[in-house]
DNA sequence: ACAATTGTTTGACAAAAGTCAAAAAAAATG
DNA sequence: CATTTTTTTTGACTTTTGTCAAACAATTGT
């Protein structure tokens, strides 16, 4: 069991993620991935929708979502990109099964192995190491998020701009800069004189 | 079972939250609060150092911490405060048993009741319900640090500091500015003018 | 109580980031 | 492939925020 599970990238499914990764046996994994069932998405297709209780999650094979909210004003700000070999969730809305608070929406053509809320209670009780699993994906996300928020705390746009091309090179070459811009807390004017500056 | 249970503020302590909230049976509490001991920490008082793995959390009773790091020009940067009623845990190092990127410190003299992590896994079995309570908390912390982030996305730094001055009264009452200033992401003379302006 | 230390405010200035509107470029659509 | 539509860039300007140093205030330890 190891946290690499949770950095799969575009290598790796979900199949071989979890042989190499967890401690499944192979009969298990045929089993857990049962319970999990295919998903295509077109570009701008919503995955979950703000006010609405998430009934599932998807593991993401290749494409590209985001998590995104309107504030008071209507502004579209967007807090999370998901990235193939990811976990695509709402935690709050998912794990306690609550009204959504964000939207999430592919931004390109996706593909998703999704298993429902029911089925993944029901993977719970039929092998119970999903428990540790989904833990890690939890503690995962904690610190990511820990982190992001930290980034904002510390830096200047400029710097939170380069270390997000930095570290995520994939989302550049294909998501809108406003989307970015948004995501960092930046003017999309201001995003766009900052890379004119690099 | 409730999340009140962390917003149980000064007037309560963990006995009658835990009656209050819980649906842990007082013969169930009594249990529980044994594995638990007393600890006061003067002011400026480490409860866990940066580098080391967190063998403890504590329920606050009274006092104010913080938790911060040293960044890579020496800055202190606090990252949260922890006020009575709530549960002092570093998450990344606590729950997963890895050395603390963060310190955390008291403000104040602080009054806590402590576990250490072999009790709190003693707990679990014992009374199974406590991974219940536990995910609960931990849910918790993570809907604050996303509230915390989406505010440092979205929000002028005196926007920040109005918001943070409403819902945190008592924190503005016994806490330095710098470490507030700090907090919330602003010079230190910036959150002075800030301040004149209101 | 007093010196020493630590924390906060202020001034003068510089740099960073936002606003609004228009132009340019790119992408989507028929 | 030409025309909408959307996205990005740019210009001119304003506002916000940071920097550095000094003054001031508060707190702490002896």
């Amino acid at each position: 069991m190891n946290y690499g599970l949770f950095n799969l990238c575009i290598i790796m499914n979900l199949k071989d993620g979890l042989s190499h990764y967890s401690n499944l046996s192979p009969v298990e994994i045929d089993k857990s991935l049962s319970l999990f069932t295919p998903e295509k998405l077109r570009a701008k297709e919503y995955f979950l929708k703000q006010g609405k209780v998430s009934d599932k999650i998807g593991f993401l094979e290749f494409g590209m979502l985001r998590s995104f909210f309107y504030d008071e004003n209507g502004n579209d700000i967007t807090t999370h990109f998901f990235q193939p070999g990811q976990i695509i969730i709402s935690m709050r809305s998912f794990n306690a099964q609550l009204p959504s608070k964000e939207n999430i929406m592919t931004i390109e053509e996706s593909s998703l192995l999704v298993i429902t809320y029911k089925n993944m209670i029901a993977l719970y009780e039929k092998i119970p190491v999903w428990r540790e699993i989904t833990k890690m994906v939890d503690e995962h996300k904690f610190n990511q998020l820990n982190k992001r928020s930290i980034q904002l705390q510390t830096l200047s746009a400029l710097e939170r701009y380069q270390l997000f091309c930095e570290k995520n090179p994939l989302i550049i070459k294909s998501v809108p800069l406003r989307y970015i811009a948004s995501y960092l807390g930046i003017d999309i004017a201001t995003l766009s004189r900052i890379r004119k500056k690099i």
